[in-house]
DNA sequence: CTACCAAGTGGGAGACACTACCAAAAGATA
DNA sequence: TATCTTTTGGTAGTGTCTCCCACTTGGTAG
């Protein structure tokens, strides 16, 4: 009973292979000229094969699990925070938890899949329910019903107040330390009124 | 010189029978299921015309004014009104300015654009570029530099509470008044600091 | 070692969105 | 009427993605 170590193993093999090779040829030609069908030849692997491993052309540039780190991390927060500042206390600790070469990774692709409109619609949308998430614990923890109005414009000002921040940049590929604190320093100024 | 009357005339005709056919179609069977040559056969054009028309399939959906028209009324507004008082009238006055029939037509496309993944995904991406307007106007307004990051962060939030407001709980009878009327509301405490 | 089962792979056929192109039709102009 | 411009339809193609089936490979049990 070894309980498909080799194959597991394979499989992640695969899987990064697809990756890595994905990236480079995204890097060195441009994400529209790299077709599906060079990937998995670079990757020695069939068509099939790699819509196995991803389900579109753009999750492969999508795979980052910030979203998850950063939900997980929310819900940990003390109660008594208010939900702006458990937000930002969960970015600080999301980007936290990278080790660096993760984090270096993970603003490549971040750059990346801001720099291209489809990949960046895609982002935006998971960006968005993952705050309407929040947004539904925030409901829960404060015992209002999840539809309520007033939870609901506390979501989007939330999102908003993010896009306005990740917005200006979305040619420069500027996702660095930077931008994450110019994202706390906005939702500290949502916290404190929005005062103009 | 007739100046091209018929033509246009024509062109706008077309334009809405396409338009008209794909909402219906859609309305009948769905998205995904409904595909470009059926509208097309439907709105009596070929597949060229279609694309002609509208550059791909999503767009039909997510043609709105809604922002152009807020714009327009926004700086039409007397300037020594508050952002936030000026934001409200603006908005008031786009739905306003709409018949019932296009109202009608614009909530629908909008519950369908919300809806459907890849074109709430790219409707997002749009919400950011007129965060960008947003900010450029209120700057103009307030007579502070559009880049900054108050202005910006402020009209996030506001546009992110007008989208959390505008996408409703799907097959919802919402009517039109109550609609902004609930807009309103949001704004007002976004303007009150958002209490939970 | 062998036989067997489940998981993973490759390849073909095809749907569908979309592009590029060209020839025909229709509208505008003189 | 003849001519020029805009719009259209049709054809051929590319690329993403799905369905399906035969084949191989890894794991397991006699």
């Amino acid at each position: 009973m070894q309980q498909d170590r080799l194959r597991e193993r394979k499989k992640a093999r695969t899987r990064a292979a697809i990756r890595d090779n994905a990236l480079r040829l995204f890097r060195e030609q441009g994400y529209h000229a790299t077709t599906v069908e060079q990937i998995a030849a670079a990757a020695e692997v069939s068509p099939s094969t790699f819509f196995r491993y991803f389900p579109t052309k753009e999750d492969v540039v999508l795979g980052d699990d910030f979203d998850e780190r950063m939900f997980g991390a929310f819900e940990r927060q003390p109660p008594d925070l208010t939900p702006v500042a458990a937000i930002r206390a969960a970015i600080r600790e999301a980007i936290a938890a990278y080790d660096p070469q993760e984090w270096a990774r993970f603003r490549e692709m971040s750059a990346f899949a801001m720099s291209v409109s489809e990949v960046r619609a895609r982002s935006l949308d998971e960006l968005a329910r993952t705050i309407d998430a929040m947004a539904e614990a925030v409901a829960k923890r404060t015992g209002r019903a999840s539809g309520d109005l007033a939870v609901r414009a506390y979501a989007g000002a939330v999102l908003g107040v993010v896009l306005s921040v990740l917005t200006p940049d979305l040619g420069d590929a500027a996702v660095d330390d930077q931008l994450y604190q110019r994202i706390d320093e906005a939702l500290a100024l949502l916290e404190s009124g929005l005062p103009l």
